[in-house]
This record gives C-alpha cells, sequence and structure tokens, in this order.
DNA sequence: CGCATCCTTGAGTTGAATCAAGGGGTGTGG
DNA sequence: CCACACCCCTTGATTCAACTCAAGGATGCG
C-alpha cells in the first residue's frame, strides 16, 4: 500500500521521486474516519484545514435561502477535499461523507510549505485546480443550455468514470450509491423529474437499472445525449517544472 | 504606470518585493491586442499560450452542439485568461474581446518557471485559481436552483463589482456593455427572458436603465433577490509562504 | 410488524421558451 | 443627406419542459 493517496493520483501522470513521495506522504499523517451522513466541514464555518480524501465517497454542496440545495462536486479518494476554504476564512461549501470516509487533514501552511519546496508538486495542484474548473465549466454548460435527459446522462457517465479510476475492472455496469433527489440536487432538477428521465434513458435502451445497479447499455448514444467529455483525460503536463 | 497588470492586481493583497515585480514584468513583455469581436482563442484549437488581460473586456463561452452557447466568464484587467489551456493540448473554451482589448502572452514553460523561482507567486496563481473555482460554483448553484429574476440581478451585481476593482469612482451608476442575448447565454435564459426580468427590476425599483447604463438603485433588495456573495472579498491569505 | 426512506406514476400547474411583430438607433453607401 | 440594412430592444400570444402535488408500492431496518 502506497504511503499516499494523492501520490498515487498524481503518480499516473508523473514519475515521483522519493522526496516527493515522502513530501506527499507528510500530508497525509493523520486521518480521520467519517460516518455515511457525517459532516466534514459546514458551509460558513471557520476553514482552517484542508483534506485529502483517502477512502469513501464524500459530496459538496451550498444550500439556499429557501432551503434548496446545489450539489457542486462528488468527491473520490485521490481528492483534494475543501480547498475552497484555502483562500477564505470560512468554508465556502458543505462537506459530507456519502459513504463511510477516511480523509487526511492539515493546514493551509502545510501546503504552502510543500509549494516552497517542491514546485513540481504546487504546479500539480493548480493543474488539479483547473481540471475542477474545467469540469465545474461543463457543468455550468449543461445546466444553463442542455435538458433535462442530457444531465442525468452526463452525470451517469461522470460517475462511472471517477468510479473507475479507482476500480479499473468497471465496465458498463457499476452502483451509484445516489438518491434520486441526490442526482437531482445535482443536475439542478426535482427528484421526480430524474426518475422519469431515468425510465426515459432506460426506455430508449440507453441504460438498465436493476438493485441499485446502474448499467451503462449503449455508452456512445449515451455520451452523444449528454454532451459529456471526460476533463481527467488528455492532460498537457509537458511544462512542468522538473522534480526537486 | 505600473510594469504589470498582474501585479498590480496582486498587490491588493501583498506587499511584492522587488524582484517579484520583475518575474511578474517578464510575463507581460509582449503585448497583443485584440479588436472588439476579435477571438483569442478558439475553442479546440492547440492551446500553447497563457495570457494576462492588461486593458478591455473579454469573456469565455463554450458552443453546444445544438449552436447554443454558454457564457462561462466575462473577463477584466488583472485576470489570467486561457488558464484552462494550460492543462490540455486544446483549448476548452473560445475567448472573445467584448471592447478593444490588449492581452500578454506567455507560454506554459514561463509560468512553470515563475513557480519554480517564486513560490508565493505561484501560491497566488492558485489562490486565483480557487477563487474563480467558488465564483463557478455559485453561478452552478444560480443556474440549478434560483429563479430568472435573481440570476439577472446576480449578474448585474458581478458586474458591477468587478468594473469597480479597476475603477474606485463607480457606485451605483455603471456601464454595463453586454447585450442582452450575452446576458442570456451568461445566465442560462434566452435574450427575450433577460429583457423581461430587467423590466421587472426596474418595475420593483431594484434598479433603473437609460442609455446603456444601468443603476443600481435598491443594492440591499438586489442583493437579497439575488443571493450573491461577493468571492473577491475576504480572503485570507496569511498562509502564504514568504516572499522570495 | 411498523415505520422510514426511497422509488414510481399520474394529473394539473407554471416559469421560461418560442414564435411573432414592430420600434429605435447607427452606420454606410448611393 | 437620405434611405436602407442591420442590430438590438421591447412586448404580446402561445407552447412546452420541468415543477408541484398527490397517492401508492417497494425495500430495509429496529
Amino acid at each position: 500500500m502506497s504511503g499516499s493517496c494523492f501520490a498515487e493520483r498524481i503518480g499516473d501522470h508523473l514519475d515521483l521521486t522519493e522526496v516527493e513521495q515522502k513530501a506527499l506522504h507528510r500530508l497525509e499523517e493523520r486521518e480521520r474516519a467519517v460516518k455515511r451522513g457525517g459532516v466534514l466541514v459546514r458551509e460558513n464555518d471557520p476553514a482552517s484545514e484542508i483534506f485529502i480524501l483517502r477512502k469513501g465517497l464524500m459530496m459538496s454542496y451550498v444550500l439556499l435561502d429557501d432551503g434548496s440545495r446545489q450539489i457542486l462536486r462528488f468527491l473520490f479518494p485521490g481528492d483534494m477535499v475543501g480547498a475552497g476554504g484555502l483562500v477564505y476564512h470560512e468554508g465556502p461549501e458543505t462537506i459530507v461523507a456519502l459513504a463511510d470516509s477516511v480523509v487526511c487533514p492539515f493546514d493551509k501552511a502545510a501546503l504552502s510549505t510543500l509549494m516552497e519546496t517542491h514546485p513540481r508538486l504546487g504546479a500539480m495542484i493548480l493543474v488539479y485546480a483547473q481540471i475542477e474548473r474545467v469540469a465545474l465549466t461543463d457543468r455550468l454548460a449543461a445546466l444553463g443550455r442542455t435538458s433535462a435527459k442530457a444531465r442525468v446522462a452526463a452525470l451517469l457517465l461522470e460517475m462511472r468514470n471517477r468510479f473507475r479510476v479507482m476500480d479499473k475492472t468497471i465496465r458498463g455496469e457499476f452502483v451509484l450509491g445516489l438518491t434520486q433527489e441526490e442526482i437531482g440536487d445535482a443536475t439542478g432538477l426535482t427528484a421526480v423529474h430524474v426518475n422519469r428521465m431515468l425510465r426515459q434513458l432506460e426506455d430508449d435502451k440507453l441504460i438498465s437499472r436493476e438493485g441499485g445497479k446502474v448499467r451503462i447499455a449503449d455508452e456512445k448514444a449515451l455520451t452523444r445525449a449528454a454532451n459529456y467529455v471526460d476533463r481527467y483525460e488528455n492532460l498537457d503536463l509537458s511544462w512542468l517544472p522538473g522534480a526537486r
């Protein structure tokens, strides 16, 4: 087992030196368990820590005045969690566990030190921030300009792809692990309408469902319906500084 | 006149050393003019350069299959432009000038060097990436969960605040400089409906309009209607590494 | 077994889109 | 210097995608 989840993630793209590995390991010295449903950071609470998600599944969301919820992002092992809090005194979003999870907390100063001593790792953190930014713009375009069906289709594809990073054996079929209400809050729809869209996708033979499992039956057609691009692919990292 | 627009922006938060100023100046050695309507980067074209916007106003957007457009962001002097292209071979979004503009292009390697030699500046670039990320999540929540009126109100407030960073004299009244179609493409609405929402805001005495100028008549009420937070305020930068 | 949570489907409503028509300003070429 | 074209704004009428409300059904848990 590797010392660092984040190192493993970065390692997909880069050959890390031993010193770098050790530096990343230091970010994950401490561990904290979060039970399913547990809150890691609450919106508008002081945010002095950042986390690496080591195990489990989490999500971040904001609540609006009228009580409605917008899910911003689902978080997978190796993701940096709560980075929004990096630049503010209070966390801009709530982070909760969707499954029993383990996170590694570290404080802002540790990140600062890392960037000072390992510019290449600092650059990689910037890279991930950009990937997430672009993924967010994709979702923005989806909410602003695409149909309910397309948004649900895109969510299914994204979740499948992100699960697959951890478990290479996943192909068409996977456990989504979200309620239809959660899908709705992520896609800007109501739970009822999500249900209808799933049914439509099923009737159109793009997916099939049974017992909590979703199977992507016609990936080409689904991708076309979804307008989906995997932003974790085809990176250009040729410009990164050398290792230190 | 300062040597660097970006340095000026950062200087609002930080006392830059002379070496740092010089390093930032180097990013803006070259200049390129872009006429109103001119395209700086086209989606899916090779993206080897990044830019600092020095003068003018630009926007970034994506086009969907059905020809509809989602405006992702408006860009103001001092903003880093095209950073999405940093991590991909092709630009993920199109960038065009809304007014005659001047940008300073530099390549990815220059950013890499900057991060290596000036970790604090690298950290500031990460800070701005995070600010934009959080601002994007605000807009995501707006598109997913708020009414047309709230979205238009939020856009007006955001544009006013960002113009004000450059021109401190701006208070309630300012030139928006966007067509209603552009407002619609930014907020996920049609131009027709944007028009109706502007009229409503006017009828409700939250704003007034004449001759291309918008006046925010009741800022409190507009902010309440918009659910808007200025993400460029109240930063926590206490954790930044020391200058080099 | 009983309660809670989630899923499903139907019926009716509504916020925003679409379709349509006209008005005002501006730039340009005859 | 006028006339035409173009672009943008405005408003009304109609349509439609997604929401709300409502009622059951399935599943799982204490």
